[in-house]
DNA sequence: TTGTAAGCGTTATCAT
DNA sequence: ATGATAACGCTTACAA
């Protein structure tokens, strides 16, 4: 275990400065109360030296490392290239890191370890794990604050309205004529797969069409469980004329089924998928999803954890969006609908 | 920015169970000099108290952080998903954590700030950062150790037989009866893709066929560059029979490209991708492609990151392997080829 | 506006 | 086999 050479300290800088090791500190910090003659002669060597503070010094006297730990189950791969991707950006400027960390097994227990040992800045909590107030509890008990990603029972968390959004997308379906529509549900402990089968069952009871337990099969959000799904959900007669999916993942594996069985999407069979994620726009046909704005709220819940102000996490709301591309055939039962098919919008 | 209340620590346990702070630090360390009953009661009162080590503490003493970065541009997202979770698996036991981070524009200057400021225990570069020694040397000199995946110039790093690979690949559509094949190669900058490239040629070459730069087509491995040079290769006359990509996305992309203009894969144009990424079998039809062992050699930087010796970071090779799926069609020119294109292996 | 001194929780050195 | 002590590089009282 070899210990490197240190570098330039702040000590360092203070001596070649000529003053006191605190207002490097404050400088460092940007605080306001430095002269300016003193803050320029002190830059001027910082440029020189090249002196970066160490964040472990920094972490052990401020007592919480500078990283956001983006913690998920890894149940639903889909969203976390948006999730990270928002994350980056919203630590833009700060001199925060992203630590991944998947759990598994004793869940609670693998966290409270996890914070004990690094005292991040913030964890950010992905669904379903965002769903469980026994983690949220944890970190505030440890003082660490900790965003929820997802709709999370009291009203904590960043959401998005996904039980009218999978209403919305619905009636659009029934306004493009399909009457037979099939549901692949997410996990059923889950809260937003919870709100997103809801949002189906009010639609479909707002137009008195058969929402039948034969229309509806629960995955678990991988594209297998969606291959399964389609399976069942091509043997139900009538057959649908479309399945909505709750992620994409599942979307397209119900594309799958469709496919080996001989069925062309969305001639034969229109799909649906929800997120928005990447995969929607690479599979064929492009498929029409219903976006979730993953990025932005995970933007959002690293703007929290940074900003220094003890506000109770505004329940911000967050909006999904209809992304229409190829993967759904207009019946034409009723012609109003003007959304065709081909409205896809890639270039 | 107030400062959390502290936790149990190394003094604590060591009144506790009534020895010094150093011998609680060797017990943490797994020093073997601690006499059993000693290591007894000092683990009883750890296990009671619930102490946790401060990971921020330790780095300052030691002067290293327990995380590994995981560099890269962001220009190839297929492989990340297999990148990090090989990672993960192999940091599995330690006590290291993974940070991400995506690097642009000053590339060498981010990433000496970033080593810095977290001396992290190590670093994984990915293509295309992997493939420029500046990145490296520059770890070398802050003894950062350093692990570049992917091809690279002098030997060091962990990369794969790219180029017999691509051969191979070649080879067996020759072998099914393609004689037109069209490549859609990565950045030209790119050492990865240069290695595709001459696989390609070196295939095309041994079988005499033409392998014209109008066969050729470089993309950046997105897949919008996918899409383009999909345009591209089909307004080729004759038409390619078959299309191979240096990467899944690029693939997608031509498959997306193929749909547009209303020709069926496989059965009008065969596509292969390369990396055998989670995006090969999702889409439709599942891509056949050349699977790399990303998560592999992954698992194995971190090894390499983990050992102490100073060994000098063996030229370990991994090897790319077939997976046949659906996109490929056998002309069945020459009936020896008995690999069916409905050979697929999913369930 | 700036400086002094005492930690923060661990590890290495050198004793014993 | 175990312990006292000085780092490690920074921050926050509390002064000045």
């Amino acid at each position: 275990m070899q210990i490197p050479p240190s570098r330039v300290t702040i000590n360092d800088v203070a001596r070649l400065a000529g003053v006191s090791t605190k207002t490097i500190s404050r400088i460092i910090n940007q605080s306001p109360l430095v002269g300016e003659e003193t803050r320029a002669r002190v830059e001027a060597v910082i440029a020189e030296t090249g002196f970066v503070p160490s964040a472990q010094a920094r972490a052990l006297a401020l007592r919480r490392n500078f990283i956001v730990a983006l913690v998920h189950d890894g149940s639903d791969r889909g969203i976390m290239e948006a999730v990270e991707a928002g994350m980056l950006r919203g630590m833009e400027g700060s001199d925060l890191s992203l630590v991944l960390r998947p759990l598994q097994g004793n869940v609670a227990a693998h966290l409270r370890a996890f914070v004990d040992q690094h005292r991040p800045s913030g964890v950010v909590l992905l669904p379903p794990l965002s769903e469980m107030d026994e983690l949220a509890r944890l970190c505030e008990d440890m003082d660490t604050r900790c965003v929820r990603l997802g709709k999370v029972r009291d009203g904590h968390g960043l959401g998005c309205d996904d039980r009218p959004a999978m209403a919305v997308l619905i009636a659009w379906l029934v306004r493009l004529g399909h009457r037979r529509i099939g549901l692949v549900g997410g996990p059923e402990s889950s809260l937003t797969a919870q709100q997103r089968e809801l949002g189906y069952l009010d639609a479909m009871a707002d137009h008195d069409l058969d929402r039948g337990p034969s229309l509806i099969v629960s995955g678990d959000n991988s594209f297998e469980s969606g291959i399964e799904a389609g399976r069942l959900l091509l043997e139900v007669s009538p057959r649908p004329t479309a399945i909505v999916a709750c992620n994409d993942e599942m979307a397209a594996g119900v594309m799958q089924t469709a496919g080996r069985a001989g069925l062309t999407v969305p001639d034969d069979l229109s799909i649906v998928g929800f997120d928005d994620t990447p995969l929607a726009e690479r599979i064929w046909p492009p498929l029409t999803s219903m976006r979730v704005p993953w990025a932005e709220m995970a933007r959002e819940a690293v703007s929290i954890i940074r900003a220094a102000a003890e506000q109770p996490q505004a329940d911000r709301a967050f909006t999904a969006e209809l992304v229409v591309r190829n993967s759904v055939l207009p019946l034409g039962d009723q012609a109003g609908a003007a959304v065709p098919s081909s409205a896809a919008q890639s270039g």
